[in-house]
DNA sequence: CCGAATCCAATTAGATACTG
DNA sequence: CAGTATCTAATTGGATTCGG
């Protein structure tokens, strides 16, 4: 074995995360839930060119894994907001070291 | 536009983020260099069931984005280690918090 | 030991049309 | 508005073979 024991348990940890939020679209939606709630259209046009299907199936991925809640309300036409759970919202200190990274070392350089 | 000006900050460094590091695969590669160097098969070992091509792939891609160091000694066989580069090293606040968050919420309860 | 190169399988993403 | 269903395109991943 080439890593410890303890470091082991490291990989398994993040292993265990990786199986929940995979992927660009679930950080992004991630994201933008963190901001607030959103509904379906509204996340489409903020996303910029995620197609309805990728959205779809990465908010049923995340809603099975109780990371996110849909809530429909009986307007008409039908209003579907998706917000956080506790579960959600405690991924968000991930993203916020996601972001300091992003703005620190990301490719297009903070504007003076 | 449904998200603020701040708001679309925060996408637009999340997106770069995401730009360099993608994929599990990224994810674990930085993982385990943040445990200390590694040299190819043992990563591929570590990894458990990376493929070659797989791994290969990842490793061009986070050299690129200069947030891995190859360092090639001149051994008979050769020896190759991988390292964090400072960019890399900016990362690991991110695995740490991402590793809690799996702690916690990883479909493996933590066993009493 | 460390890969490159190739081929093929599987997964994921987009476009489009249609429904309540 | 908020999707479902379907089809196809593109990306990714694995297995294998070969070379320095």
């Amino acid at each position: 074995m080439d890593v410890s024991k303890e470091d082991e348990l490291c990989l398994i940890s993040i292993r265990e995360a990786l199986k929940v939020v995979r992927g660009k679209w679930s950080i992004l939606v991630l994201t933008l839930l963190s901001l607030g709630p959103q509904r379906f259209n509204q996340m489409r046009r903020n996303l910029d060119h995620i197609s309805i299907k990728s959205l779809t199936d990465v908010l049923h991925h995340l809603e099975q894994h109780e990371v996110i809640n849909r809530q429909v309300f009986p307007t008409r036409p039908v209003t579907v907001e998706y917000t956080l759970t506790d579960k959600g919202r405690a991924y968000i200190p991930v993203l916020r070291e996601l972001r300091i990274w992003g703005e620190n070392w990301g490719e297009h350089p903070k504007l003076g």
